[in-house]
DNA sequence: ATGTCAGGGGGGCCCTGA
């Protein structure tokens, strides 16, 4: 089975780039970030016509997430229950027997802005969530932007990043939280290339020069981690013409 | 190089967010 994640920067724009990604990367279930779209607006019949089942839930301009999957998904949750939001950021469901949660974090704009402080309550709410997903849910994966650089090895310039935006000690160690309840982080179980990004910035060249950052990840359970064979980033969408700034990740499990 | 995109309001550019 291959469960996939991927932050599209508007579906509207990004919906043929989509179809054409699964129809050549046949995954059971794939995690939308940022699909910027009402539900009334949400193309579902252009992925049902193609064979997939949908779940989404978003919003206008800003945020939206959705969950792609082959077998329909069960037991569907929008958000963080108990956490008032009025930004659409979460859908979880369970496809095939592998619980997904499919989120995209804050992006938290600077460390001294009221957006960091949203973040770091988001951060809190959702370690919560996730922890009593994992009392009902063993086999579960948490996919999505996470918008937060690991470590040091995930930025391109560590030194010019030190302290910034998805690299500050703050946000790390809520990384690391998740990694304790415990979660693994699939891409570093296996042996991968250095100066692996799966975000580029826009401007710059920033992909022609691959200055980047690994923010997309997809963490496995306990119980799933012996089942993960692979995680990938498929940098091929981002050499697309009006391609999003991240590229999609995908695990495959045995 | 703050050098790019996307969406939206409101008019044909300028703002926000990333």
């Amino acid at each position: 089975m291959k469960f996939a994640t991927w932050n599209v920067n508007s579906l509207a724009v990004r919906l043929p780039q989509v179809l054409d990604w699964l129809a050549a990367n046949p995954v059971d279930g794939l995690v939308l970030q940022e699909t910027k779209l009402t539900d009334d607006k949400f193309p579902q019949a252009d992925f049902e016509a193609a064979g997939w089942q949908v779940q989404f839930f978003g919003q206008k301009t800003y945020n939206g997430v959705a969950l792609i999957s082959r077998s329909p998904a069960t037991d569907v949750v929008k958000n963080i229950p108990g956490f008032e939001d009025p930004q659409a950021r979460v859908i979880t469901g369970t496809v095939d027997g592998v619980r997904c949660i499919g989120a995209y974090f804050p992006n938290g704009q600077a460390p001294d802005s009221d957006k960091f402080v949203y973040k770091m309550a988001w951060l809190d709410a959702l370690r919560s969530f996730v922890a009593a997903e994992l009392q009902t849910h063993p086999n579960l994966l948490l996919m999505g932007d996470f918008n937060i650089a690991p470590d040091d090895r995930d930025v391109y310039d560590p030194v010019a990043w030190a302290g910034q935006i998805h690299c500050t000690p703050q946000e790390r160690a809520h990384f690391q939280a998740l990694i304790e309840l415990p979660l693994c982080d699939t891409f570093r179980l296996f042996e991968q290339a250095p100066k692996s990004w799966s975000w580029w910035d826009y401007r710059n060249l920033a992909f022609r020069k691959n200055q980047g950052l690994r923010i997309d990840h997809i963490l496995a359970s306990a119980a799933l981690q012996p089942r993960v064979k692979s995680c990938v980033i498929d940098r091929a969408p981002r050499k697309n013409e009006r391609p999003s700034d991240h590229a999609p990740v995908w695990v495959e499990l045995g």
